[in-house]
DNA sequence: ATGACTAATCGAATTAGA
């Protein structure tokens, strides 16, 4: 099983990280959000409890790192072109699947005094850059997954109340537009395509009781292009670290694919 | 209602998140 998780500090969070990969049957976990410097990622709890990691981390903000129970290898931090001051892309490989943990730019605000803000303009240079990564990935022809906090309320099952949300860099068409570009290329969102008709949410706000109110939105996605969608069994969302005590604002978001260990290929026989 | 929470920072308020 892989799984994404917007930790929101990995410092704050490394033990509820612990007890939910001691709890689950996670062979790879994507955290974003670590908020911290390499050196100060708590490297060696994952160890003890039997996980690799590598990391691409920053001061105070952002920050991403995968953890593998199986042996990873690292193929690059960041998307490998300019513009990537910001530490929000990881991508490794397990066996022949290819893996990114993803922390695509929130955007908000939209405007800025009367122009489009440079935050919305970051994020949107930012996905482009990423559907050209994600392009020449698919084209390799081996399983991707790309998993992360895209930031991204793809539509109306994904949110309480989408009027709320228009407008705003999570919903914004300028955001959706790039967002259906992944989809061009080959790549589902791996929840909705196993979940039709399911209202379901990743994030709920520290503010005004979201969460008591299951005022949530799904955000954080697995996407997977077709080599990995023959192999998908599951996609779903485990709530139930967001209602622990000092929990991060996101839950994780997972998906199973075939085999006894992660992306082992089918043992049907020719 | 520009606030409500939470986290990081050379903090005693500000920035950012979504």
């Amino acid at each position: 099983m892989i799984a994404s998780w917007n930790v929101n500090s990995i410092k704050v969070r490394v033990d509820a990280v612990l007890d939910w990969l001691a709890s689950s049957d996670c062979d790879i976990l994507l955290m974003q959000e670590t908020k911290s410097l390499d050196e100060n990622f708590p490297t060696e709890r994952f160890a003890e409890a039997g996980y690799a990691v590598e990391i691409h981390g920053q001061k105070t903000y952002n920050g991403v790192a995968i953890a593998s129970k199986q042996p990873m290898v690292l193929r690059q931090k960041g998307l490998g072109d300019a513009g990537d001051e910001q530490a929000r892309y990881l991508e490794i490989e397990v066996g022949d699947f290819i893996i990114a943990s993803i922390y695509l730019p929130n955007g908000n605000p939209v405007m800025d005094e009367g122009n489009i803000s440079a935050k919305f303009t970051y994020k949107l240079a930012w996905m482009e850059r990423l559907i050209r990564h994600a392009d020449a990935l698919n084209q390799l022809g081996r399983p991707v997954i790309l998993g992360g906090d895209f930031n991204i309320i793809p539509d109306a099952l994904d949110c309480h109340d989408l009027a709320r949300w228009h407008g705003d860099a999570l919903h914004h068409p300028h955001s959706l537009k790039l967002w259906r570009g992944l989809t061009y290329l080959g790549y589902a969102d791996s929840f909705r395509a196993l979940n039709p008709s399911r209202m379901a949410f990743s994030f709920w706000d520290y503010q005004g009781g979201a969460w008591q109110k299951d005022d949530g939105i799904r955000i954080d996605h697995i996407l997977i292009n077709a080599e990995a969608a023959d192999r998908i069994t599951a996609s779903d969302i485990d709530k139930t670290p967001r209602g622990l005590e000092r929990a991060s604002d996101h839950t994780p978001v997972f998906a199973r694919f075939e085999g006894a260990r992660f992306g082992a290929k089918s043992q049907i026989s020719a």
